[in-house]
DNA sequence: CGTCAACTTGACGGCGTGGTCAAGTTGCTA
DNA sequence: TAGCAACTTGACCACGCCGTCAAGTTGACG
């Protein structure tokens, strides 16, 4: 049992957002400048962001972060829905609506590399850096759900190439948000040519 | 002026390869024991691989890689060759044989995968992990220039998409060799099928 | 306004890695 | 085989990060 296990207000599953459960006024205050710093810090950084630099950014000490979220994974369970959540589950809602199979495979490979561009923080929910966070894996199976789906369907419409898996579109997404990480960002220009050069890769036999 | 700076015989330029320069005959063997450990270590785990971890398997003390290599940068500088050098020499090789543009271009761009495939420490140059090094320098230079030159010739000849460029095959091979990194290793059938996905990416209109 | 539990924090220990050096060991040469 | 330069090394410090805790501070309640 960790000190403080289950953290600012996420201990049953209640209020979710903001804070409130009975935490004094200044930890409630700690609470809500560590969030807002942690997502400040994520998205620029990635969930990798040393909690040192967070704590600085809050004005808190490191140790206020454990008190509060328990570490790391609490800190990115709090704050992840806000940071990738919300954006994947629109990602996903758009991808599910009726219409041509491979528009919206299109749709659905284009719009997570538009997210991976913006957040960083998206590409580690991807890649599931940190499986040990429960948003995240849930997250994470969400995308592969909606990504096997999409295949299977555009397959039955014979839209994609017979020889295309939900793991090789999963591998080039990757892929490709690994190579924002590690090389310089790409101007919007280049990187939406290199998606269309996937997005060709994939239609039937040439 | 690092204490035994220049390291093994690779002062001047001569015996790059084994060892001999008035070296003690303990010394001698340290060396070659110690490139022998870096290449199976570098060859498993790339050239990142921690320097005491390469020490101990080389039977000497981690301070021993120091004095005769001066460090990283030297050890890599002096195994990189055997390591990398020679496989991509040969790719680039083939890949300036007169013949058809799309297939030189093709093999090499199959040839290249398959070498990170094989070596991760391939992936280290491609990426230029270690950029102080100049025989790393040397050889990513090498690999660009016949890059650049392969998609110039293949423009030319119309059998390469107009809008593909030199970067985004780069950037392509790159992210290749990250995802080996950084996921689970694919089989060999597999990454086969992928690197088909990239080379039908790279024709002209569908 | 006193009291105390809630809260914060500086300081600390741990881990893994890079890099250095004084002190000890050993191959070689005369 | 004596003696010395070449060589090796354990032990050490530095860094950046994680995670913890005793001691001090403060909000809130009676």
């Amino acid at each position: 049992m960790t000190p403080g296990a289950g953290a600012a207000g996420t201990p049953g599953g209640a209020d979710t957002a903001a804070s409130a459960t009975s935490l004094r006024a200044d930890a409630a205050r700690n609470v809500a400048q560590i969030r807002a710093a942690a997502i400040a810090a994520f998205h620029g950084r990635g969930l990798g962001t040393p909690l040192e630099e967070i704590a600085t950014a809050a004005g808190v000490s490191k140790a206020t972060i454990y008190n509060r979220f328990g570490g790391r994974q609490g800190l990115i369970d709090a704050v992840i829905e806000e940071l990738v959540g919300a954006e994947m589950r629109t990602i996903m809602e758009r991808a599910r609506q009726p219409g041509d199979p491979w528009e919206r495979l299109a749709a659905y490979i284009t719009d997570v590399r538009d997210l991976q561009y913006r957040e960083p923080a998206a590409v580690d929910v991807h890649l599931m850096t940190y499986p040990d966070s429960a948003q995240v894996a849930a997250q994470w199976n969400a995308g592969r759900a909606t990504g096997i789906a999409l295949v299977e369907q555009a397959h039955e419409a014979g839209v994609l190439r017979a020889d295309c898996t939900a793991d090789d579109l999963y591998q080039a997404l990757v892929a490709n948000g690994l190579a924002l990480r590690h090389l310089p960002k790409p101007n919007r220009e280049d990187y939406d040519r290199r998606g269309r050069f996937l997005l060709d890769s994939l239609r039937p036999h040439p």
